[in-house]
DNA sequence: ATGAAAGCGCTAACAG
DNA sequence: CTGTTAGCGCTTTCAT
């Protein structure tokens, strides 16, 4: 490396002409110190540029104040907007934000995890935690060492804080305003690997049980659910799909997926809403920009982030831990409409 | 805190009944080491899950392995993709990444890149850095001592290094596209703090005055480009200028701005592209989904972070600093067609 | 092949 | 009010 060395206190200290102790006590200005010598060390500082180098601080301390976040993509925006929402409530707090995505595989969601708490991070976020590796005992070892917050995870793990939306109610509020408007053939587009998918599919199942119509064919697993290609993938499937089962309304688990049906819609020459209506999930700035305008369930990804943050630390803090349920709501659009015979 | 305390290294040497250094060697594999005392120690090792301090291996070897990144908003899907690129290419350098994220404002920037020096990164790569820190000293004080590289930052910063993409060929590019097709009136769309948007308005500037049209009515600034409300904004101020300077064609200076125009088009009953073609800037994912799909100049995200990240790494490696200017590529859909009279 | 010890930059008693 | 010193968890000579 070239470049100048950065300063140390021992060397604020030696220009100041004082005790390192001195230095570190102007700096943090928790003792007292006298006017004259604050201005000395002040301008010592300023002179060399100093820096105080948070990992020896930390080091010393025993503590961290940098926090963990794991998400499985960086590509729906749901997760940028989540994150969003987390940096600003963490910086708040003076955390830092330690950023790493899995890439929708949970190897290497491990893999992130592993080399966070190697980082020694005061806390760990886990945004939309891959299913399998819930189920190991991962969670469950890590959850015992290091503050840990789900965000939309399911799985109970002892120790664990979670925040998550009501996604089950929210499916349900969905699906009984497809059913009010008329909707009987209500196809699901869901994704693979995350819990949220398995609480959806369990909430879609009871309610079409309950009214007698369940459809195992109406059931669309589409693949990864969070990546570049999740548009155009849904899109391929449901041009199969849609002609074969010919629902009413697509139902589906993000608005990633709403766009490619939407996009198959339009390629089958099925005019939305008026031939088959399609429900998003999240309420992605996306959802407003495309046409027609997605009618959604709003997730608040920002506030989602808030709260994970402030979650884990009160879990810092105060080693307790808690549940966080938001409740959503339902953005009515243009992409939802009342069912038509055809 | 509740929950059990971290392993130390010396934890672990008790534990397996040798020195610290021993287990060091075991741990980094740096020096040899009997089988059986690597067998005893990495038992230890398990059964304590231990887990190496990574900041006081650092301190200890003056050096870091954390790069910081900042952003000026997660909002516009172009952060989170260069954001991915960044991510991928530094993992494999073993580097980890600290985001932060400066929320449009200059100050915050600069309030960012302090807490991320002082968290002792090995280098910092800033995208899309604010006009006005530019033109102070700050950058140029900064780059002494830390690795520094913007992401379409412009101003000359000794020391630093640079990727961008060729943004002002882009312009040059779209605008001659739309040119050839019969617009004599274009309308470039631009917004403030961020020296792309320099680079495009002396490109329009210079490129109008060629052809002799240059007039000032069809500069419009719609402010911060890359919040939640720059589509809204965007449409709004176009809702007025539309009607006022009957533009044959609005060139956007990125996707959020050129979705505005498009929404903005349908509320005032113009056709896009008969009535008006729409060009868009950057390719994010969004482009395509909108309709009528946005021809736009795409800037391959996932390579900017990708190459922002291989030159950190060479800058702290090497002390070398350098420039690299990508390429980027019209990609013609829906949004653009030959100028009408209208 | 292994241990003892110094020291990275910093804070926090403790002693004046 | 200020200086001295121990030690955070780790790596790395230098001995053995």
């Amino acid at each position: 490396m070239i470049g100048k060395k950065n300063a140390t206190i021992v060397d604020v200290a030696k220009e100041a002409g004082v005790s390192v102790a001195t230095v570190s006590r102007v700096v943090n200005g928790n003792y007292p110190v006298k006017p004259e010598t604050k201005v000395a060390v002040s301008a010592a500082i300023e002179k060399l540029h100093y820096v105080p180098n948070v990992q020896a601080r930390e080091l010393n301390q025993r503590r961290s104040t940098t926090i963990g976040v794991v998400v499985p993509s960086l590509y729906n925006m749901f997760f940028a907007e989540v994150i969003d929402g987390i940096e600003a409530a963490v910086r708040k707090d003076k955390y830092s934000l330690l950023l790493n995505c899995a890439q929708n595989d949970p190897e290497q969601e491990q893999a992130c995890i592993k080399a966070l708490v190697a980082r020694n991070v005061a806390g760990l976020i886990v945004i939309s935690p891959n299913t399998q590796n819930m189920q190991e005992d991962f969670y469950k070892q890590l959850a015992e060492r290091t503050p840990l917050v789900f965000i939309n995870g399911y799985h109970e793990i002892p120790g664990a804080s979670y925040v998550s939306n009501d996604e089950a109610g929210g499916m349900r509020t969905a699906l009984t305003s497809l059913w009010k408007l008329g909707h009987n053939r209500i196809l699901m587009v869901r994704g693979s690997h995350s819990d949220s998918y398995e609480v959806k599919e369990k909430v879609y199942r009871s309610f079409m049980e309950e009214q007698g119509v369940l459809d195992e064919n109406l059931i669309l697993d589409i693949g990864e659910g969070n990546s570049v290609e999740t548009v155009d993938n849904t899109a391929d499937y449901l041009l199969a799909k849609l002609p074969e089962v010919r629902p009413t309304a697509v139902c589906c688990c993000n608005d990633l997926m709403a766009v490619g049906a939407l996009n198959a819609c339009k390629l089958l020459d099925l005019e939305v809403p008026r031939d088959v209506s399609v429900m998003g999930f999240d309420n992605v700035s996306l959802s407003r920009y495309v046409a027609p305008k997605l009618t959604t369930m709003d997730q608040n990804m920002f506030q989602l982030g808030e709260s994970a943050a402030s979650l884990v630390v009160e879990k810092i803090r105060f080693g307790r831990n808690k549940k966080i349920v938001l409740g959503n709501m339902l953005i009515e659009r243009d992409s939802v409409a009342e069912a038509h015979e055809r």
